[in-house]
DNA sequence: CCTTTGACATGTA
DNA sequence: TTACATGCCAAAG
């Protein structure tokens, strides 16, 4: 049997990790990418996320950059995140100090 | 096969 | 936290 094939085994993990993500907290993508055993993969976390949407029963809007700073191009998961709870700063960004999930 | 791209991370300032 | 540079690594061209 193959292994190590990327994207759909990928999708599998990045998603069961995301999915544990409790409501009301983010997570970071390089966090998961080391949930994962992939740690120096978080940019690979975030191209298969943005499909994710397809699949629609994940919280992928819990996910976040360092920074707290939500997806490009996708204001709406900063309603989703505030209809959780979460709160913005001023400048855009999820207080990570707060919401950062912890595991 | 080589180059570019990307919902990123991390060190330094 | 931001801004800039550098590192990462798979996927797509």
């Amino acid at each position: 049997m193959t292994r190590h094939v990327l994207t759909e085994e990928l999708i599998y993990e990045i998603l069961s990790v995301v999915a544990e993500i409790p409501a009301g907290s983010v997570a970071s993508y390089g966090q998961i990418a080391r949930l994962i055993g992939r740690d120096r993969n978080a940019r690979l976390i975030g191209k298969v996320l943005s499909m994710a949407q397809y699949y629609g029963k994940y919280p992928c809007h819990r996910v976040v950059n360092s920074a707290g700073r939500t997806a490009p191009g996708w204001a709406r998961q900063r309603v989703l995140l505030e209809q959780e709870g979460v709160q913005f700063k001023p400048n855009g960004c999820v207080d990570m100090k707060r919401y950062q999930w912890e595991y």
